[in-house]
DNA sequence: AATTCGAAATTCGCATACGATATCTGAATT
DNA sequence: AATTCAGATATCGTATGCGAATTTCGAATT
């Protein structure tokens, strides 16, 4: 009866492909996507292509380019510097929430992840680092039990896996103080202390989004200056 | 050549128009909503309705109720609740960040705003009250510089429009105060002083949050208990 | 060699069509 | 009177088709 959704429709799975793709750089900035390619390269029609662009295009992640389909919208510096501003205040939010709510499954399903998200950075790899990084937030946001800024957060955990796929793929490894600030936060959230568990989650975002923001404007120096001595015009296309 | 939108899609339109309706109460809450019925109302083809629809249910103004079109989501306390503390925070930010980059903006345009709102209230239309606070608001995040909180908080404008719509449609005004609570957070935004402006806007939505929550909850036990004396069962379905 | 111009090719949005699945209705049965 | 069941109906998701607008590209011209 209650079926969350056994068979996504064709939409979702488009969306779902494209915006993997996106997050992993296999669709690089600029790139275009014209829908016939895509409905071809997925084998449906162009309609359930059209609309999962149509979302995607809602979120930010590609833009119009008229006549000529989509592009994927380049990682900008301010805008980051933007994204994690707003999640400073929404992650803090919900570390209180989560403390004064939350405290009974921050105990029992908490650890779990922790650990998960040590053994990804033992392990090395790239998508896991980022999945159990996504998870933990995640997790926070619906122990706080206020859907609403689980959705205005949502957006964007998409941004962020894309920035953290573009700063992993050259650093490999986040770093393991990430995890101990989890820890100490997921510790407040479980002694049921609110103004720690704000500050802690909101002190945690403001040093990622230094560390990330210096980490993207190197990147995109480096990239810039490859371009330019390449003389690249064009927009590549979508293989 | 920089057209931003000279002719809104069809599904722009049939978005605006449903979501108009939604905000109005033309459409009131556990209406049916089905594509065939709204493509033949507004004269186009299914096509447009059903990505229109899709928006909105991705927004949370409708949902599913499969085989039987998607129903126009009720308004319910709780989700206020969240919606407000989410707001808390965010428009706390924006707050700040006008002070701190946008008093120029400020100065110049805000005035004026807060003389429309003060006339929408002596004037007593419904609708230019709720189009003046909108505005109020959503003209600070433009000028806080950050386009991610205005995003973060763009759903919840449209469920403010539903619920002060349904408030008003009772109350017939809302208080003047919140007027001077506009200017004082105008002012503070002016002298540059992020701190106060970021507090100012804090206890205004907290304020709001009170006030509306008191009042929905009393609308709600109302129109409970003329439902039940009338044994209401089936759905409405959109005329 | 650079520029202009027009025809061909792209690409999209929307309409229409089809098939699948769930719901509804009403007659037959207990 | 309540229940069961099957056919009719409603509704959606997806595929395909069409026309309009824009870009692209190569040939003619300066």
């Amino acid at each position: 009866m209650a079926d969350g959704a056994p068979v996504p429709s064709l939409v979702e799975q488009v969306y779902e492909r494209i915006l993997s793709e996106i997050c992993e750089g296999t669709l690089a900035p600029n790139a275009r996507l014209i829908q016939d390619e895509l409905a071809a390269a997925y084998e449906v029609s162009r309609q359930p292509v059209q609309q999962a662009l149509m979302l995607l295009r809602e979120r930010g992640f590609v833009a119009d380019a008229p006549k000529r389909g989509v592009i994927v919208t380049p990682l900008d510096a301010d805008v980051l510097r933007d994204v994690y501003e707003t999640r400073e205040v929404l992650d803090g939010l919900s570390c209180r929430l989560a403390a004064e709510r939350g405290s009974d499954r921050a105990r029992i399903e908490g650890p779990a992840l922790i650990a998960r998200g040590r053994e990804a950075i033992a392990g090395g790899s790239v998508a896991r680092q980022i999945a159990a990084d996504v998870d933990f937030h995640q997790f926070i946001y619906a122990i706080s039990g206020n859907r609403s800024v689980e959705e205005a957060a949502h957006p964007h955990w998409h941004f962020m896996r894309r920035i953290m796929g573009a700063v992993l793929r050259v650093e490999r490894n986040i770093s393991s103080d990430i995890w101990n600030e989890h820890a100490a936060i997921l510790n407040a959230i479980i002694a049921g202390e609110p103004g720690k568990a704000e500050k802690l989650g909101r002190t945690h975002i403001a040093r990622a989004s230094k560390k990330f923001s210096g980490q993207l404007r190197a990147l995109q120096e480096q990239t810039a200056a490859r371009h330019r001595s390449r003389s690249l015009t064009a927009y590549p296309r979508v293989g």
